[in-house]
DNA sequence: TGTACATCAGTGAACGCGCGTTCACTGATGTAC
DNA sequence: TGTACATCAGTGAACGCGCGTTCACTGATGTAC
């Protein structure tokens, strides 16, 4: 059994940065337990308090309810997604390296922030339609500013807009695979992180292939067009 | 609230043809049960047999615990897969229609096959370990035998063996999410349904274009040889 | 600085509820003669 | 064909358990004077 969160030093600190604290020590207790592979809404609130070391009633200082918690997780998973773009924006790269450099990028937030992708990926298609609909839209506003970047950086400057999209989306979807499959328990063994980080890559090259060649046909066009 | 299923005329059957029909039924109650979204580990042995028209305890006739009926609607769904490959295969189209006769087969089998489709693409993901291993079995299945008939077929000739499988897990995936999107709930729209079998078609054609002109590279050859 | 009061994060006990599982049972179907 | 017995799918009551939520409470932090 997992140990509960050790309550690190709260001697000098404010009231509300203690509050901030055991919040952030509710949603860490969360992700914790999601790691054992039962998805979210295989959590109880007796759970979640117990790991992070409060009683139950103790939650409702900080929540209102679970799927509360899982918004907030959501928000956290799409504040590190934006997070992500904005180091790819900024580091500045020549653009012929520009790919090699997201993925590497990408890797890392994967690797670094592994329960929050994890907690993305299984809850797209969970069981909350609350949840479900905030990632949803997480994931939009993801692909928005990612095919801005792409039409502002000249990428693939032969695609229209809504081709364009359809790319980011895919491109996104497989990324969320990728990383459901790179934190799913059953599929972790010594060395595996390689192999689906280059299964990964060769989908996306794959995909961005199929971009570069890409013509637009007149079916597509009427249809962008409606 | 969702009606309990009809219990069908039993008059003439035998034994074992009630006791397969009601098995029948509770699988087809579990499926029910989860179109509104709750998803597998949402259920309980009480709801499934409440909406079969059973009490709680005629459920251990059927199966030891939830998560064999899980493993049993798993087996269903690969069975629905494998039916739609062979459909593929004995139509005998010309390989230029290839394409886009198995897309055509492939949306009237969601269509027709909604749920346990909902419940393959949901559950892929899901909060049982068991019944994910499972379904992960089952798409490497699939996945072999889709990549061994465009083998066959000589579809992609200049890919490697390796490449080709990457090929197809990045079709079955995309083909799992769009599922997932067409059973979604909160995405039902008069209509969406042609908007998404729409951007499955495009998400499609990009990755096969991009099979289309892919070369394979020293680095892709040299791991494949590892 | 010291004192009296307010705030409020966290406690611990209690509640009613739906859950999975068990058990002895009933009665229709199936079988042996 | 008729009778006596075996099988077993489905019943209904009961169980203990973990759940979410409530409540009056405690005691450290914060504030007004």
């Amino acid at each position: 059994m997992a140990e509960a969160a050790s309550k690190p030093d709260e001697g000098g600190m404010s009231r509300v940065a203690q509050k901030r604290q055991t919040r952030q020590r509710i949603e860490d207790a969360a992700l914790n337990l999601m790691a054992s592979g039962c998805g979210f809404s295989g959590l109880s609130l007796r759970q979640v308090t117990k790991e992070a070391g409060l009683t139950p009633a103790a939650y409702y200082r900080h929540f209102a309810d679970l799927d509360t918690l899982g918004l907030a997780l959501v928000m956290r998973g799409g504040e590190t997604l934006r997070r992500l773009l904005r180091q790819v924006r900024q580091d500045d790269i020549p653009p012929e390296r520009m790919l090699r450099a997201s993925v590497r990028i990408f890797l890392r937030h994967v690797q670094n922030h592994r329960m929050v992708f994890a907690f993305l990926a299984t809850e797209r298609h969970g069981a909350s339609s609350v949840i479900r609909q905030a990632i949803l839209d997480q994931e939009t506003r993801f692909v928005d500013e990612m095919s801005q970047d792409m039409t502002a950086l000249g990428s693939f400057p032969h695609l229209s807009e809504p081709t364009l999209k359809r790319l980011c989306r895919l491109v996104v979807t497989t990324m969320f695979n990728a990383a459901a499959d790179a934190t799913n328990p059953s599929l972790q063994q010594p060395g595996s992180d390689e192999v689906l980080a280059d299964e990964w890559l060769g989908q996306l090259r794959l995909v961005l292939i199929g971009a570069r060649h890409w013509r637009e046909t007149r079916r597509t066009l009427r249809r962008n067009n409606q």
